[in-house]
This record gives C-alpha cells, sequence and structure tokens, in this order.
RNA sequence: GGGCGAGUGGCGGAAUUGGUAGACGCGCUAGACUCAAAAUCUGGUUCUCGCAAGGGAGUGAGGGUUCGAUUCCCUCCCCGCCCACCA
C-alpha cells in the first residue's frame, strides 16, 4: 500500500507549477464570468536579504502567511499578485568581498539563486516572471531616477554637518541605524564625524507622516513607535538679547508660561556662537569643555547623567523679566534638536533644577500647584498657576503658554514655533555595494545632476572594496568611471567628476513596492495604469524595520503623489507585523550558539515543505514571538498523513452513517467552513489549523466525499502539495468552498444551567426551545443536580442571556 | 524614567461582543495491532476529595463592578520589547 510521500508529492507539483506559470497575476482588466472587473489583492512580504546562510525558519514563516493568504485569494477566485525580490545592495556582501575577494555582483547572484530554489521547495504561490533584484541595473536606473525627482523637487539635498561614523564599517549611519550609540549591523560604538553629506528632506512631511498613522490599519505597537520617532511637540521660540551686544540666542521651549523663571541659558557644546561668548577669562575653559563633549562618545553622554557644564562668561537678558541670567554651556543639551539652546527654568524642569543645584543657580518658583498637589515645592512640572510672573499672577498654565507667546511675538522677541524629533534623512554612504548617487561635480564644486536619458549610473567594477578613512566611498578608485562630461544649458561640455558616495539601502527598498507592477519596464519606474490597479498594497507582512523603512515607504509615496506619480498617499494599507522563531531554548537562533534550525534539513529529513509550512502556521499567534519545538512538528505531520490517508487509503472509506450521523456531520463540515474562512479573514492561521484537525478526527473513521473534498479545499492555503493530490484524486477544482448559514443549526443544541453562576447541569434540547424561556426555565429547575441547589431555597432571578445557550438561576 | 505588550495545565497555546476555562497540538498514560519494536489506530490526561455519581479549588497577587469576569475598573508583582537628558 502507498504511503504519506511527502517529497515525492512536493516534486511533481512544483515541477507542474513552474512548467504552467501557475501563479502569473492576471491581466489589469481582467473580468469575472458577469463582465465585473475583476477583484484583486495585492500582497507582498519584505523582501529578503539573500545572505550566503540561506532561508532560515523566520523567512519561512513570514512567506508563508503571505502565501496563505495569497492562495486563499486565489481560490476565492480574485486576481492576486504575489511578487518576490531581493533586497542586494548592503555591507554584509561588500564585507564578504573583502575577505574573499569574490565580488559583490557574483556572491549576490549565487545567493539569489539559492534563495530562489529554496523558495520553489517551499511551494510558494509567487509569481517568478515579477522577481526584481536592487543591484540589477535594470532596478537601480528607476531608484536613481526617483533620486533625481527628489532632487528637482528640493527635497535631495547636501549639508555639511555633524554625523554618525562608523569606525568600522567606515561609513555614515542615519540617525536610524545607530542603536544605543552603536552601529546597527557590526555593533561598534560610533562616533560624531564633520562632513558633507546627501539628505532627504523627509522633514517636509512630518505633519502628514504623523497624522495619516492613526488612520492606518497596522499593529499599534508600530502606529506608536512611528509617532514617537517624528516626535512632534508645540511650543515656541524665545529670543533672549545678549547683554551689551545687539545680538540674540533663540532657544526652543514647550513651557512657555514659565519664561519669568528661566534663570540661566544652556548652549549645546556644538553651538555656532559658544566661542563668540567665551570672554578672555573663560575663553581656555569653554574650548576644552567643547572639545571634551565631542569626543565624549555618545554612550558616555547617555550613561553618565551627572550634569556637566561650564560658564561662557556672558549674560543674556530675559526679556519677560529684564533680569540678566548667565549663559553657560552643557552637554545636556542636544544640537540637532530645537535651536540647540534653552532656557533653563529650574523651578519647572527637572534637568534644569539638578543643574540649577550643581552650580547654584537661583530657583525662582514660577508656578504654584493646586492644593491637593502631592509634588515637592523644590520644582514643579504639572498645571497650576503662575506666580513670580509680573502681570501674569494667578493665569494658569495652560492659559499662560498662548498669551505669553502673544504677548513675545507682539514685542518681537518670540514666535509659536513646532519641532520634531525627527531629522532629515541621511543617504550617502561611503560604501562600494549602493545604488551610485547621480550626481556630478564640476571643477568648482558645485553639483550637476546626471540627465535622465544617461541613467542608469553603472556601478563600476573594481578590484579592492576596502574603504578607509578619507571618507570617499571605494568608488573613488574607479578613475575612468569618475569622469564624465555633462552640457550646461548652453550645449558647452563642462568636465565633471561623478559623486562617489553610494545611497543607503532603504532608499532601494523605498519604492520597490511600485517595481512589481511593472517590473520590466523600461519607460518608468513603474506603469501609471498597473499602479492604479495593483496599488496600495493590500497586505504587507514583515517582522522588522518598524520605523526607518516603514517610515520611508510613507514618505516617498507622499512625493510621489505631490508630484503626479500616484494616486494615494498611503503606500499600505493592512501591516502584519510577525513575531520571530527562536530556537528550542527560548533564544534567538544564530550560528554562534550553534541552535540554528534550518528549514532545508526539515524539509529533507522526510517532512516535507506543507508539513513545515503547516508548523510555522500552527506555532502560536503569527504575531507573536514563538520557540521551535522539534517534537510538535510530528503532530503536525501526523495531521497530515490522516489528511492523506482518508483520501488514498481505501480501506478507511467505507461510511456506514445513519441519518442521524449524516446531518451532524453537514453541520460539522460547514461549521469547519465557517470557521476556517474567519480565521484566515482575522489572521488566526494557528485556530485555522486546529480546526482542520479537529475536522480530521471527526470525520476519519468515515468520510464523505464531500468532507474529503471540503478538507483539501480548506487545507490547500497551507499545504498546497498535498491538497492538490487529494483534489486531483477526487476529481475536484479548488474553489473555496461556502457555507450555509442554515445548515448551522443542529438538531439538537446543548444548554448551559447555572445556580449562582456555577456549572450544574447540561440540558439537550431542541433548537426551537431557545427562544422560550419559561419552557427553559422549567425543564432546568426540574433536572435533579439543579435541584439539590435550589431546594428550599427562594428562587430571585432567572437570566437568560440571548447570546449564549446558558441559564443562570440565582437563589 | 516614559511608552507598549504579556502573565492561563508538565509544555506551546484556545476561549472572536462579559456567558460551559483549558479547543488543537506536544508530552505523559492505558489499550488494540505485532513474535517484538517502530509506524498506525482507539481511549484517558488542570489540581484535589471520591469506587462512582458528584463536590471543592482554579487564568501572576489583592480588591471592585456584575446574576455571571481569562475578558471591564483600581492597586501591586514579574517578564518581554521599544524609546530614553528631545527642553
Amino acid at each position: 500500500m502507498d504511503r504519506y510521500d511527502p517529497l515525492k508529492i512536493e516534486q511533481k507539483w512544483q515541477k507542474i507549477w513552474a512548467e504552467t506559470e501557475a501563479f502569473k497575476a492576471g491581466p489589469i482588466d481582467e473580468k469575472l464570468p458577469n463582465g465585473d472587473p475583476k477583484p484583486k489583492k495585492y500582497l507582498a512580504e519584505m523582501f529578503p536579504y539573500p545572505s550566503g546562510a540561506g532561508l532560515h525558519v523566520g523567512h519561512v514563516r513570514n512567506f508563508t502567511i503571505v502565501d496563505v493568504l495569497a492562495r486563499f485569494y486565489t481560490q476565492q477566485e480574485m486576481n492576486v499578485l504575489r511578487p518576490f525580490g531581493y533586497d542586494t545592495f548592503g555591507l554584509p556582501a561588500e564585507n564578504y568581498a573583502i575577505k574573499t575577494g569574490i565580488s559583490p555582483q557574483s556572491a549576490t547572484a549565487t545567493n539569489i539563486a539559492n534563495f530562489r530554489k529554496q523558495a520553489q521547495k517551499l511551494g510558494y504561490a509567487i509569481d517568478w516572471s515579477r522577481e526584481i533584484n536592487t543591484s540589477d541595473p535594470e532596478y537601480y536606473k528607476w531608484t536613481q531616477w526617483c533620486f533625481l525627482q527628489l532632487y528637482k523637487a528640493g527635497l535631495a539635498y547636501q549639508k555639511e554637518s555633524y554625523q554618525w561614523w562608523c569606525p568600522v564599517d567606515q561609513t555614515v549611519l542615519a540617525n536610524e541605524q545607530v542603536e544605543n550609540g552603536h552601529c546597527w549591523r557590526c555593533g561598534s560604538e560610533v562616533e560624531k564625524k564633520k562632513m558633507k553629506q546627501w539628505f532627504f528632506k523627509i522633514t517636509a512631511y512630518a505633519d502628514e507622516l504623523l497624522d495619516g498613522i492613526d488612520a492606518l490599519d497596522w499593529p499599534d505597537k508600530i502606529k506608536t513607535m512611528q509617532k514617537n520617532w517624528i516626535g512632534r511637540s508645540e511650543g515656541a521660540e524665545v529670543d533672549f538679547q545678549i547683554a551689551d551686544k545687539d545680538e540674540n540666542i533663540t532657544v526652543f521651549t514647550t513651557r512657555p508660561d514659565t519664561l519669568f523663571g528661566a534663570t540661566f541659558l544652556v548652549l549645546a557644546p556644538e553651538h555656532p556662537m559658544v566661542s563668540e561668548l567665551a570672554t578672555p577669562a573663560t575663553a581656555e575653559k569653554v574650548k576644552q569643555y567643547c572639545q571634551d563633549a565631542l569626543k565624549k562618545s555618545e554612550i558616555e553622554r547617555q550613561e553618565n547623567k551627572e550634569k556637566t557644564g561650564v560658564f561662557t562668561g556672558s549674560y543674556a537678558i530675559n526679556p519677560a523679566s529684564g533680569e540678566k541670567i548667565p549663559i553657560w554651556v552643557a552637554d545636556y543639551v542636544l544640537i540637532g534638536y530645537g535651536t540647540g539652546a534653552v532656557m533653563g527654568v529650574p523651578f519647572g524642569d527637572e534637568r534644569d533644577f539638578e543643574f540649577a543645584e550643581k552650580f547654584d543657580l537661583p530657583v525662582i518658583q514660577v508656578i504654584e500647584a493646586p492644593d491637593n498637589s502631592p509634588e515637592s515645592s523644590r520644582f514643579y512640572h504639572g498645571e497650576g498657576t503662575l506666580v513670580n510672573s509680573a502681570q501674569f499672577n494667578g493665569t494658569r498654565t495652560e492659559d499662560a503658554r498662548e498669551q505669553i507667546v502673544a504677548w513675545l511675538e507682539e514685542r518681537g522677541l518670540g514666535r509659536p514655533k513646532v519641532t520634531y524629533k525627527m531629522r532629515d534623512w541621511l543617504i550617502s554612504r561611503q560604501r562600494y555595494w549602493g545604488c551610485p548617487i547621480p550626481i556630478a561635480y564640476d571643477k568648482d564644486g558645485n553639483a550637476h545632476p546626471i540627465p535622465e536619458d544617461q541613467l542608469p549610473v553603472m556601478h563600476p567594477e573594481i578590484e579592492d572594496y576596502k574603504p578607509d578613512d578619507s571618507g570617499r566611498s571605494p568608488l573613488a578608485k574607479a578613475e575612468d568611471w569618475l569622469k564624465v562630461t555633462l552640457k550646461d544649458e548652453n550645449g558647452n561640455d563642462i568636465e565633471c567628476i561623478r559623486e562617489t558616495d553610494t545611497l543607503d539601502g532603504y532608499a532601494c527598498s523605498s519604492w520597490y513596492l511600485w517595481r512589481y507592477v511593472s517590473p520590466h519596464d523600461d519607460q518608468a519606474a513603474w506603469d501609471p495604469e498597473a499602479i492604479k490597479y495593483w496599488a496600495p498594497t493590500d497586505i504587507y507582512v514583515g517582522g522588522d524595520h518598524a520605523v526607518a523603512h516603514l517610515l520611508y515607504v510613507r514618505f516617498w509615496c507622499k512625493f510621489f503623489a505631490d508630484q503626479g506619480y500616484l494616486p494615494f498617499r498611503e503606500p499600505i494599507k493592512k501591516l502584519l507585523y510577525n513575531g520571530y522563531i527562536n530556537a528550542p531554548d527560548g533564544k534567538k537562533m544564530s550560528k554562534s550558539k550553534g541552535n540554528v534550525i534550518d528549514p532545508l534539513e526539515v524539509i529533507e529529513s522526510g517532512y516535507g515543505a506543507d508539513t513545515l509550512r503547516t508548523y510555522e502556521m500552527f506555532i502560536g499567534p503569527y504575531d507573536q514571538d514563538a520557540a521551535w519545538n522539534t517534537e510538535a512538528i510530528g503532530g503536525v505531520y501526523r495531521f497530515l498523513n490522516r489528511c492523506w490517508t482518508i483520501v488514498f487509503n481505501p480501506e478507511k472509506n467505507a461510511a456506514d452513517l445513519s441519518a442521524d450521523d449524516l446531518a451532524a456531520r453537514k453541520t460539522l463540515r460547514h461549521k469547519t467552513i465557517k470557521k476556517v474562512t474567519e480565521d484566515i479573514h482575522r489572521c488566526s492561521f494557528n485556530t485555522a489549523v486546529a480546526a482542520l484537525m479537529e475536522f480530521v478526527n471527526n470525520i476519519f473513521a468515515a468520510p464523505l466525499d464531500e468532507d474529503k473534498i471540503a478538507l483539501a479545499k480548506l487545507l490547500k492555503p497551507f499545504a498546497p502539495h498535498l491538497a492538490s493530490e487529494m483534489l486531483e484524486k477526487l476529481g475536484s477544482d479548488d474553489v473555496w468552498p461556502t457555507w450555509d448559514e442554515s445548515a448551522l443549526a443542529a438538531d439538537t443544541v446543548e444548554v448551559v444551567v447555572q445556580v449562582n453562576g456555577k456549572l450544574r447541569a447540561k440540558l439537550s434540547v431542541s433548537p426551537d426551545l431557545l427562544s422560550d424561556a419559561d419552557q427553559l426555565q422549567a425543564l432546568a429547575l426540574a433536572d435533579a443536580n439543579v435541584q439539590k441547589f435550589t431546594a428550599g431555597r427562594e428562587i430571585r432571578k432567572v437570566i437568560i442571556p440571548k447570546a449564549a445557550k446558558l441559564i443562570n438561576i440565582v437563589v
């Protein structure tokens, strides 16, 4: 007798799917049989970086979620776009090249081939005709085009500033790539370095990026993280005149109501006015302090919250009180936020209070807390009424904020101001393996865009990938490639040198979801008709990049919508943020710990791809982390084996069911169809699989043909090879089954009887009785066990809720 | 320090709108098949008292609302993640 042989079945169907191009998305004008346009679903995972290690179980979870949904919607006769691609630029390939001498181009090609082969072994319903690769000139030509659009609109610009610099990878990093003062890639401590760099002006969209978050069908966790990252705060700028000088220092504050309590000013060490404010007596000390602060790593600045600072020797005038107040320099003030200068209000701000205590600066109480407030009187940052604030005394702090700003504004000393924690996106990288920036410089150093008809700026092949601390990328070594002749507006030649920095990889991934709609288009980044039909992406699945990538895609979407290239302003309708799969010991899988589970080994050990896929869906809720359980996967295999037996083992086919059994079976079948359908809709994949297991346990001894067909159809998104084999044997199509509400009602229903909320009996009654409260109550009270608890007591209340088959007797 | 999420049997987890706590799976266990084992099949499996029928306890701890709370509210404990001198 045959046995369930997953590897044989899977090979057979993978071959059929490849030969028939089974998962090619339909045309954008595809019609239903009745002539209506076919509804579409566009699903995608966050495309992988194809590492040399191949797919890991985390990829499998991520891709399988997309695959279950893609197959589910396909079986529901929708036009499904389920593409796949590779995010190939980046440091690992380059570091590998430095170590081995194998070029990133060649390593990438090898890794892609391996990833493709592995994804095919998992039976994914991918439209392979749409494969993309960000380091392919056909693709990065259009990344460069996107850059030029941003450049033309003034949203790509150069600025000299202090930047995070990773001394090991020898490149600058974006804020988002610095984690706790360490490089996100190599983990080494980062430094600040002053350099001229390219930026995208993401802050131009700060408000829209923030305001759009609430309406997104995304996990709250991600939404909160994005909000915090943008970090909008409303306040005011206030100008403090420098004493005896005709110059101002402008500060940002969210608490203008406490202005009268400002007893000093503090500037960040990097503030441009610091050296000018130092007096001959303090100059040496100030200079020393600023140099030390710059040298200090961000770690040290963060870890050591003990306030430090130095007096500049200069004074400013508090515009409200007219008092002369000292100007200090301290590293607790950050140059990148607000104006890089703050007013010190020790009474109203804990940090300013610590600073004032340490350096013996005066504290003026400016807020009186409400009587019942337990706050200490030494400082208080809550709401209250103003004191020691001249004409504003007695005003509530909430009102005073507006009034004081208005008062300042009338006198030209201040204005309302909104600031953001989010900075512009630093995009230049001094590395080889990235998309070349399509810019060249003339002999005077002026930047010129490369004309669109000369794209792509090809990535030059070089021998030596090593970066150095020159601040220039290895591209500078490609001498022939460097030189380019451009034309000025009069048609005269300009000799130029190309930009040698490359683009942050996040730029490449900021638009790939749109490339998928027309991946081989050589006329445009994306086809306007195709984008109108397919985009925005309906469901996007990933477990990483909560802020960076997912914020950048939204930014580019809004930008290209403004340019008229996209007919929508949010790129992703629904986001599924899947959890990690950890090692059996609950720790993160890592090569060094030797606890990595290799999905290909799981498949080839005999379990097959269907078991692996189904197990990863069954392992727990998709959005929670889960630990791999080497034994539990056997349970899923046994389940699929039973599915196989039901269809292929004829001995189990003899059904000899009574009329009652047949009716109960019909109810069960329709219930299961409903449960699985609804569970997939709400992405509760683990309970959908559980419902199928329950169904199989119930029908196993005597399956009907209808049961087998329903089972195979419902199973197909999870275990597509086995289900296809079953459907072929059964001679059935794979159209998703529907349930009949009327078939869900069983002949008898169970009603639970509680006395004082405790379960005392279960009654089996006809469904008609559910609406007959009196008779139900009579039946319940007649039950022997119920009477044990009601005997001799007065029945005070009987509750029969509509929503539940339950009766609660209160005595 | 701030924000978010979570805490349910030996384990992973289920309970969708306040209505039978523990679905499904692992593990364990008894039986069938077998010379035997594996595989497979059929039962049992929260703890506890009881031969059983049945009783008592029970969703991190304590309190509250309710006829009824894993679910809602308050206080606290522990774990995980994210942000963190952002004025």
